[in-house]
DNA sequence: CATCAGATTATGTCTATACATAAATTTCTG
DNA sequence: CAGAAATTTATGTATAGACATAATCTGATG
């Protein structure tokens, strides 16, 4: 964390361009020099340079159109990952045991899917502690696959993921009161604070699940931003 | 939505890679074929076949070791990226009028910041609704400038992300019982579930600032995923 | 049989050159 | 002088060739 290893190439470009920007050489809204014009300067090919400053644009730091230039960013947005990964994994990766159990399995509408759908209601565990509630459903028009299965051993998570692939989907986050269900299963109060996440996910036009996921109390989501 | 422009170069090959995983053709875990084999299938050069797959793996979908090859990700993380920007501009987004409001402001100390501490409470409104309550320490050590400022026009959110920049930081999410104090400025009752963000930036190896946001009720952060 | 040194190989990256593309700038026109 | 057309220019991307690097594989050795 304090002998940096020099690095080299693309990424040192990167890091000088970076450490400009962050020390105010470069400000906000500033037009830096031409990509020619730099590798000029740091004594490498022009493709190098692009490498490095389309990597920063991505990242949002910079700005940039053909012809008008470079520029740095007005407001730096920062942009933070998080990595959406099975609730198994999540669960494991905590060092804990994985549990899970199935709570109820019907078929009926759901008013985001076009078709029938499958209504999977389910608790994984950690360390025989309720760790996540899923509530979800599955348009059985989309995955017609998904009615034969029982959801009793594999959970509607894992089983989807390997069985329905996404191409998009969309991801919000909020704060809800426990309902008395909910705070039942979890091992909470009802109106407890109860960190939700829902999900949506679309094969192309068609909308494969929706999922809603009640976390147990004290839940935590945590991720870094402009990690390089 | 429906009538592609057929995609010319790297973009191309990516495209027809996620195909690719997305038919099961290359099912999760399979090692896809070499740079060059596909470079020769593809018809271009190893560079573009290169790109393609650099950013795949990059977005989650394939891993790439060197020697061992590309491989399909076991569990295709998929990666939901989150843009922090300023309140002020999330308020604007949503086509609200920003409004602002200091409550607080005292010297003091703060466990996770090294020296003496500035103590700043605001509230930040949208259309003279109470939508965040900011709960902020910066640390006088490190941006001694803040002595001099009174945050009473302007935020420290966005003080800081003009005179203050920073490295690298992390966030975190949560869902927590409003105290009487929260409730009150943000007009909820007292153990509403709130939304509540926690982030910590730093400079180098210098601890900036931390914040505590506070959400009105209703609050969800929202954004896509695997949006290609 | 275990271990280590070298050969092999797929990815990582740089270079130089070329052409494509979009947009700002200038020039030409009515 | 306004508006259209041509020019210029910075970025976007492709290419072939080269070398670097890290892992795996192989075979020699104790």
């Amino acid at each position: 964390m304090s002998a940096e290893p020099q690095f080299t190439g693309w990424q040192a470009i990167q890091a000088e361009v970076l450490r400009r920007i962050h020390a105010r050489e470069w400000p906000p809204g500033q037009v830096i020099p031409g990509e020619v014009a730099l590798a000029a300067e740091f004594g490498c090919a022009r493709a190098t340079v692009n490498r490095a400053l389309q990597a920063l644009a991505e990242a949002g730091m910079l700005e940039r159109r053909r012809k008008a230039g470079t520029r740095v960013a007005l407001h730096p947005v920062s942009k933070a990952t998080l990595t959406i990964s099975l609730i198994r994994q999540e669960i494991e990766a905590r060092g804990a045991t994985y549990g899970y159990r199935l709570l109820r399995r019907q078929e009926g509408v759901h008013a985001l899917l076009t078709g029938r759908a499958l209504h999977v209601t389910a608790l994984h565990f950690a360390d025989d502690a309720a760790f996540v509630l899923e509530d979800r459903h599955i348009d059985l028009t989309v995955i017609p696959l998904a009615r034969n299965e029982t959801f009793q051993e594999i959970s509607a998570n894992e089983w989807l993921l390997r069985n329905a692939p996404y191409t998009s989907g969309d991801v919000a986050f909020s704060a809800q009161a426990a309902s008395a269900e909910v705070a039942q299963h979890l091992g909470a109060e009802t109106g407890a604070p109860i960190f939700v996440m829902d999900r949506m996910t679309w094969d192309g036009e068609a909308a494969i699940t929706a999922v809603r996921l009640f976390y147990a109390p004290g839940y935590r989501i945590r991720t870094v931003i402009g990690g390089s």
